[in-house]
DNA sequence: TACAATCATGAGGCAATTTCATTATTTTAC
DNA sequence: GTAAAATAATGAAATTGCCTCATGATTGTA
């Protein structure tokens, strides 16, 4: 007979288990183990003495009852980051600069909408993109030329904190009739006679070549390609394989116009961090437009990952 | 270094501080202690880096991210509510009956916008009034013929339950120009020679008779009216002086029609309950309507006290 | 100036929430 | 269809965080 009342961590909760369909990816997402939700879950439950949810599914439904606290949910969320940002901003001000630079070509992807929600929400604060792909975007940091890294790594250095976004699986794509499109795992010696297509940017950040072909001595024939949907064009007319993040590909796999496959056993696992000078790492809206990038991320992108 | 997220319960603290002005009568309305309510406005303040309220005053005044906040609790509120009334129902269904019977003609007063609000609310709950005012009002309920008793005292009765409303003090008024009136406190000595203006209600009912010049032996000439409205004029016409609510004189006082009175050092203090059959005490529709009638008499009524 | 009321603060207790360890259940794969 | 994997439930222990108590500080008032 738990008495507790409703609070804003349960909503949060319901948002999340909504957003992942299943009790133990909602813990993750709220940073909390599956009992810990299990249990929180329960005593709501007990509290109203209704069913929310119908457990025995995959992914899980929510009943009449779960489906009304959840429309709570979302309403009160809104108002909350709403008001949380004013208080941001009545502590620190209107104003900021946030001058981005980006790493990865596939960034792009997810960074926009997020940025248009950061300024509508920050609209004082100057938002801009540092033009041009960086080997070494963290000195920009240190030089002042932006003010947040997008990078893959978190290589520790002085005066720069790294705050994890996301992690994803990189896939390899290939032509719909390529002689291997029907093996599920493709292994680096899979590659040695095929043309590996990427973005004109050094091997150090290819995670392909880095994590897997370089280890084991493959060398395979390279083609670049500045645009995404280029390569997806290449790769389909059989003119060679990339490895791609699977939500940049997900959309071209579900409408059959190419075929994918993993990238050794467990899959290559990319992450996204982003880097920030140590003195803004406190700044609200700092704060917030990380916080924006991953709602944004795990709303829009599929099979994405959390990432401590 | 309070880590602690903002939740439900600190929008609900600020909500009681806004309507009482101070952090102890706020304590009181949200039962807990002012200490806890001093820890907690302390971590919010902490947590956003912020102060929330200039305590230097009284009533104590919010600053512009108080009322940031504050705007927050007031949109929230209503939302977390309406959706609990709708769990509610889930749960039990929309409908039910609730007659209400009356022992005090002031009631009225405060009763009015609980029940139009609690209308909009339940609309399939049929809401009634008892008319007539009975001396043993409990009985109704159990002979079914009503099925909330508002009343004054809180007698143990089998099948019964007592649910506190609130308590508020009991004042006397007398016209401006009365020999009297410039007296703080009247004792029931006082009385002995005075006209006492009252409804037509037996003796028991009537608090000052029974606490006060019963015990004291006092038994001042009488004179009945229905209206409320009725004895303000008699008392404002110097035929004699009343006791009665201070929320429901307190108007005509502020106009300086009448003048008014403590009756005793300590003041008449008078307690509302509503009584319920024990059967009926979970009903959600009950309980709701019970939480109305606090909220609307705290908001409207000046001068209440909470009663445990 | 003293008194009353209100607020702040630190320590201690207690209850609610989380984690841990385990079992039960469901889904997936072969 | 069964085995394996993933997911969820459960109870006990541990932690955290909240509240109360006791007291001291501050403000307003007679």
């Amino acid at each position: 007979m738990s008495q507790s009342q409703l609070e804003l961590r349960h909503l949060k909760t319901l948002l999340a288990l909504a957003e992942c369909g299943s009790v133990s990816q909602a813990a993750k997402r709220v940073f909390l183990t599956q009992s810990a939700l299990s249990h929180q879950l329960k005593a709501l439950e007990d509290h109203y003495g209704l069913a929310l949810f119908e457990r025995k599914t995959q992914p899980l439904r929510f009943t009449p009852a779960g489906e009304r606290l959840l429309a709570l949910a979302r309403e009160v969320s809104g108002l909350v980051a709403g008001a949380e940002r004013d208080m941001a901003r009545l502590r620190e001000g209107e104003a900021g600069e946030l001058r981005i630079a980006v790493e990865c070509h596939t960034c792009f992807d997810w960074l926009m909408p997020a940025m248009d929600a950061f300024r509508q929400h920050w609209p004082a604060v100057e938002l801009d993109i540092v033009s041009g792909f960086h080997a070494d975007p963290v000195g920009l940091l240190l030089t002042r030329r932006a003010d947040l890294a997008i990078c893959s790594e978190a290589e520790p250095q002085d005066g720069v904190v790294y705050q994890p976004l996301f992690a994803y699986e990189m896939v390899l794509i290939m032509a719909k009739d390529h002689p291997l499109a029907a093996k599920p795992v493709w292994q680096a010696d899979d590659l040695a006679s095929e043309t590996l297509i990427h973005y004109p940017v050094p091997d150090v950040m290819l995670d392909l070549v880095r994590k897997v072909l370089k280890p084991a001595g493959v060398n395979p024939a390279r083609r670049t390609s500045e645009l995404t949907v280029a390569i997806i064009q290449l790769v389909a007319s059989r003119r060679g394989v990339a490895a791609m993040p699977f939500w940049a590909v997900k959309p071209y796999l579900d409408r059959g116009y190419i075929a994918s496959a993993r990238i050794g056993e467990s899959g290559l696992q990319s992450e996204l961090y982003a880097a920030l000078r140590q003195d803004d790492a406190l700044l609200a809206y700092m704060r917030d437009f990380l916080h924006t990038v991953r709602e944004q991320s795990f709303a829009t992108l599929p099979g994405l990952s959390v990432l401590t």
